[in-house]
RNA sequence: GUGCCUGUAGCUCAGCUGGAUAGAGCAUCGGACUUCUAAUCCGAGGGUCAGGGGUUCGAAUCCCUUCAGGCACGCCA
């Protein structure tokens, strides 16, 4: 339990206590405690913390709140919690205001744990699989998959961190319509850079980058392929592997790095996905229709029957993906989370009936829907389509803007908001970026910290009582609120929340830093401060590395 | 037409299971470097939380509805 959590339930338990105690000897009247909340109050000069509770009861006490709200003050022991004083304040607020010490503790702690501080077991280890980004490998990877890659891989960092056991997972669509259109897009490439006449497929990828990969199996086979009847396939599968060994490497320069890439081919190569629609008709949840096989979609959602075997008798993405699925079930993971991109949004409700339909709770399917990136050259929007290869490559993006700014840069906005990433503006107002205002915190620390030449040091809880300032209590409690932070931020699977903290908790430095010296100051007041900055920069850190960006020591 | 997402300051966006006077960055204006890094800080201006109903002690937040934008509705993935 951290320590906003333990004062919490220290505060909520005698709470509880104080109206049994009230109503047992007939003070107040009701049949059950409503389920009040505890929480912080926005406003400073409202306490630590606040409680509801007494404009709830108003209806089974029969009295006003600010009534309530002063029973239980009266009755409430401070001695069991770290109360200092109480007050009565607005409609019934009850606002409670702790004693100085129970922040100060947070020092040491963080001191102590390092980059263990903000560690939680919230998860209880239970074992997720996060699917993120999965880009078609026919083409290098864009904007939205930049997105994805940003977000899924911080996310994995933070439910780590809040005590689930993670595993990230790159899904290869390397089977289906696309692989298709994209082997007679190289054999055309192929033909054409030989010299020869052969008509471009109407659905073919134009993409400079698949010339260039033509242009290097040429380099390698010559025109050995020209009478090749396995031509296609031989084209597909060494362009294939290039294509993926692209995505490998974009992705690590990006701070990316999978725990496993599953390859869709080998679902249907192994047979898993003919025993997945075996198994569902078995369930009798598969009909035919016009020749081919439809998964009856609405026995669980409000959705059409989808095809998942078409006439010609191949199974459709949906089955590959059903089947895949149950896959990552019997792999043992109890939680599933997939990061999509907007456009595929259609596709969540389908797949959750079907995971019902395979056996699993709906609910262990956890679907990311993120909107979609629109890039920007200044004014000018630049529209991304693999299909004519148009696109800013993540390589692109990592190469002019920075891998740092990037990836705060789409961790820092939720996945709901359809975000305009302006390349000129990243560019040139790089010192503008977020980025850099919590990594110069970072920086500016390891600066004091250097100043002093210390490397290790302790700092006694005597001298933490000299953080009075109120510039040192906020940045006191704002580093006390990072465990819980990391817990609310894995709970609801949203990184964006870290990202803001950081910013918070950099700014509030920033104020501590113009307002209060640390070198230089009585003995205790230094000895004191450095132990708030040391902590400071632990946080800072622990989040950075979380997001995936680097805390520098000086900039 | 149906479904999902979005609409909050000039711009880009936060706002947790409903809480007290709606926030930050950028931009604008005015201040602070003989100092542990001015990539910073302090202050000012800037709002019909898209519009309208409803739920209640209390709504940016929940429900209904209208409007606007994005996306999706295939034997594609």
């Amino acid at each position: 339990m951290n320590i906003i959590e333990k004062v919490k339930y220290q505060i909520n338990e005698e709470i509880t206590a104080a109206f049994s105690r009230l109503k047992e000897r007939g003070e107040i009247e009701f049949e059950q405690l409503p389920e009040f909340v505890l929480e912080v109050p926005r406003e400073k000069s409202h306490g630590d913390f606040a409680t509801n509770i007494a404009m709830l009861l108003t209806k089974q006490a029969k009295k006003n709140p600010r009534e309530i709200a002063g029973l239980l003050v009266g009755e409430m022991d401070p001695q069991k919690t770290e109360i200092d004083r109480m007050e009565i304040a607005g409609p019934g607020f009850v606002n409670f205001h702790l004693q100085d010490q129970w922040l100060q503790n947070v020092i040491p702690l963080v001191l102590e744990q390092q980059d263990d501080y903000g560690r939680g077991d919230y998860g209880k280890g239970k074992k997720v699989m996060i699917e993120f980004v999965s880009a078609n490998p026919t083409g290098l990877l864009h904007m939205g998959n930049a997105r994805g890659a940003a977000l899924g891989d911080s996310l994995s960092n933070i439910m780590n961190f809040a005590g689930y056991s993670v595993d990230k997972e790159f899904y290869i669509n390397d089977a289906g319509n696309q692989i298709e259109n994209f082997g007679k897009s190289l054999e055309a490439r192929y033909f054409e850079l030989l010299g020869k006449d052969f008509p471009f497929p109407e659905e073919g990828y134009h993409g400079e980058d698949i010339k260039e990969t033509v242009q290097r199996i040429i380099n390698t086979y010559g025109d050995s392929l020209l009478n090749d009847e396995h031509r296609v396939e031989k084209l597909t599968e060494v362009a294939l592997q290039e294509k993926l060994g692209a995505i490998k490497h974009d992705l690590e320069s990006f701070g990316v790095v999978y725990d496993n890439w599953y390859s869709e081919k080998s679902l249907h190569e192994s047979g898993q996905i003919q025993e997945t629609i075996k198994f569902l008709k078995e369930k009798d949840l598969v009909y035919e229709n016009e020749g081919a096989l439809w998964f009856k979609t609405s026995a669980f959602v409000e959705e059409k029957d989808e095809v998942i075997q078409r006439s010609n008798g191949i199974p459709t993405y949906f089955a590959a993906d059903i089947a895949y699925h149950k896959d990552k079930f019997s792999r043992g993971y109890d939680l599933l989370i997939n990061i999509w991109g907007a456009d595929h949004h259609g596709h969540v409700a389908r797949m959750k009936g079907a995971m019902e339909a395979i056996g699993h709770d709906p609910e262990s399917l956890q679907v990311i829907i993120m909107q979609l990136v629109r890039l920007f050259r200044g004014k000018d929007i630049v529209r991304m389509s693999k299909r004519t290869g148009k696109y800013i490559t993540l390589n692109e993006l990592v190469d002019e803007v920075g891998k740092d700014a990037a990836r705060y840069f789409f961790a820092m906005r939720s996945p709901d908001s359809h975000l305009d990433f302006d390349l000129e503006l990243a560019k040139s107002e790089s010192s503008d970026n977020p980025v850099y205002y919590v990594q110069y915190g970072h920086a500016r620390i390891c600066s004091i910290i250097k100043a002093t030449g210390q490397e290790d040091f302790a700092v006694s809880p005597e001298a933490l009582g000299v953080l009075q300032a109120e510039e040192e209590r906020l940045l006191l409690r704002k580093i006390a609120d990072f465990p819980e932070e990391v817990r609310l931020s894995a709970k609801h699977m949203e990184p964006h929340k870290l990202a803001i903290y950081a910013h918070d908790l950099a700014g509030l430095f920033h104020s501590f830093y113009n307002n209060c010296k640390v070198i230089g100051s009585e003995p205790q007041v230094m000895e004191a401060r450095l132990g708030l900055v040391v902590a400071t920069k632990i946080t800072l850190k622990n989040i950075l590395t979380m997001l995936g960006v680097h805390a520098p020591e000086r900039m």
